[in-house]
RNA sequence: GGCGACGUGGCCAAGUGGUAAGGCAGGGGUCUGCAAAACCCUCAUCGCCGGUUCGAAUCCGGCCGUCGCCUCCA
């Protein structure tokens, strides 16, 4: 069985082969930080980063790298309004995202390539552009010569004729041909700027990542990804940059998220509608955004609603339920080599699953057999190396999806600091002595009480077990 | 107008030819002092119409609807 993986490029599902056998260079476009991030935003990160740990689970060497679109219009115009500076002001907003991934769970990149820091290399192929013909100078402006390149579209599957009738081309009677795109902008007041062969400006926004590739990465990538919404313009102009450039093939793996919904559109800052990922880690778990994303495909749109995120939040206190502790001590018979050929069965389906384009959906159909299997065994008084066997895969799985399931119940209270376990414990041994005095009233006092304190008591056949919640 | 994706139970969502995974919610039950959790049972014929086929949610055509992109966007 092999990795399947759909490409954008060929709109089929192809078979993964890197370019340099067990090592995979790949290269995700990151956000423009002019302002706080959204769940989109962590969507993209967040679907990119199951893509990396399920490569890596593979047994893959994988080199990742995120981009931060520092030099920018918007960047710009919201320094101007504010009275910052241009750099600065992104530097804070490229710093709390950064911050925002290690909430998110998302493993720290390789590489954190900025405009700002690539300027020489990016004129340096710009330059390389126009010595082959695919670039002009205009008044201190340069652009990529679009009709020059005779393949342009194929990632998008657009014709040059059909951008024609588009509804937000520039009207720039300079250019040679109306879908020709910059690649250095010369300074206007108030902008930052460098210095270039064509004088002070700075680059246009396509030709940052196929600098970044080519300087980080190499000539050819194994995997390019991003949000759908960048397929065009801007991953079709890196495609031409890059192979006009190099006479290469840019990336062998296109990859793309869809999008997240809001009230039946597309999160956005544009358009506004948009929970920021401060606003939802107020109120939810970065668990709970991964079930949700996971629960349908990547490169389909996620419903985000507080219904299917209260859905998720249920469901992975489902996945935890299998971690709690054995209650019975059979290690040995029939309802331990169910139990083991389940957690068996399981780790094979998940990885089927994930070799299927990243079928998440169908991996954690496979996770939740597994705890249907564990808590059956538990039930069944199966306890022993198998039934640690079987929790250990699960966490092991979830983890390959960035999903953490619960520490030990009892071991650190959320935010509370240290010690609280002995005095719940007392508590417990308190309430357990009432009940068995029959002191039903006391007893359940106590159990809601904690409950309210976010402490949940489960009575079973050989004590009560209890544990936070989220 | 051009290009693309999608439409599966109350909700979310897998599933590209052989009679519909999984999660949430709901109903019934076991367990329990009660409760919670867990476990068991239960709950759909796949937008509409037509076609291909022994057989289609899955292939083809038409229609309706939703979403994305069309040079700002993860």
């Amino acid at each position: 069985m092999a990795l399947q993986i759909y490409n954008t490029l060929t709109r089929q599902k192809e078979e993964f082969t890197p370019v340099e056998p067990g090592k995979v260079r790949m290269y995700v476009c990151g956000p423009t930080v002019y302002a706080d991030a959204h769940v989109g935003h962590a969507m993209a990160a967040i679907v990119f980063d199951m893509v990396r740990r399920y490569l890596i689970y593979r047994g893959y060497d994988v080199y990742y790298a995120t981009n931060f679109t520092d030099v920018d219009d918007k960047i710009i115009r919201r320094a101007n309004e504010t009275g910052r500076d241009p750099i600065e002001l992104a530097n804070y907003f490229s710093q709390k995202y950064l911050e925002h991934l290690a909430d998110l769970n998302v493993l720290p990149a390789d590489a954190y390539p900025k405009v700002s820091d690539e300027i020489p290399h990016i004129i340096q192929d710009i330059q390389g552009l126009g010595e082959k013909g695919y670039a002009y100078e205009v008044d201190g402006d340069v652009y990529f010569r679009v009709l020059a390149d005779d393949d342009y579209g194929k990632l998008s599957r657009r014709k040059l004729d059909d951008a024609q009738t588009g509804t937000r081309i520039e009207e720039d009677a300079r250019k040679e041909y109306s879908g020709d795109f910059a690649l250095w902008k010369s300074v206007k007041p108030g902008e930052p700027s460098w210095d270039s062969p064509w004088g002070p400006g700075r680059p246009g926004w396509h030709i940052e990542c196929t600098s970044m590739c080519l300087h980080h990465l190499g000539e050819t990538i194994d995997i390019h990804g991003g949000g759908n919404d960048l397929i065009f313009p801007h991953h079709e102009n890196e495609i031409a940059q890059s192979e006009s450039l190099t006479d290469r093939p840019f990336a062998r793996y296109w990859m793309h998220n869809g999008m997240m919904q809001l009230a039946g559109e597309k999160m956005s800052k544009s358009l506004g509608n948009l929970v920021t990922i401060d606003e939802f880690l107020e109120t939810h778990s970065a668990n709970a955004l991964r079930l949700l994303i996971f629960t349908g495909h990547y490169r389909k749109p996620v419903m985000f609603t507080s219904e299917t995120l209260d859905g998720a939040e249920r469901s992975l206190a489902r996945l935890r339920s299998a971690l709690r502790p054995a209650t019975g001590s059979a290690s040995t018979g029939e309802a331990v080599d169910v139990l083991r050929e389940a957690t068996e069965s399981a780790r094979i389906a998940f990885v089927t699953a994930m070799d299927d384009d990243f079928n998440t959906s169908s991996a954690l159909a496979a996770l939740f057999e597994l705890v249907r299997a564990a808590n059956t065994a538990r039930d069944a008084g199966v306890s022993g190396p198998f039934f640690a066997a079987a929790q250990d895969t699960l966490r092991e799985l979830a983890g390959v999806l960035g999903i953490t399931l619960a520490a030990d119940a009892g071991a650190a209270a959320p935010g509370q600091g240290v010690a609280v376990k002995p005095f719940v414990d007392l508590l417990v041994t308190v309430r357990g002595d009432l009940r068995t005095a029959k002191q039903w009233a006391l007893a359940d006092q106590i159990r809601d009480a904690l409950q309210e304190l976010g402490v949940a008591i489960e009575d079973g056949p050989d004590g009560s077990a209890w544990r936070f919640e989220d």
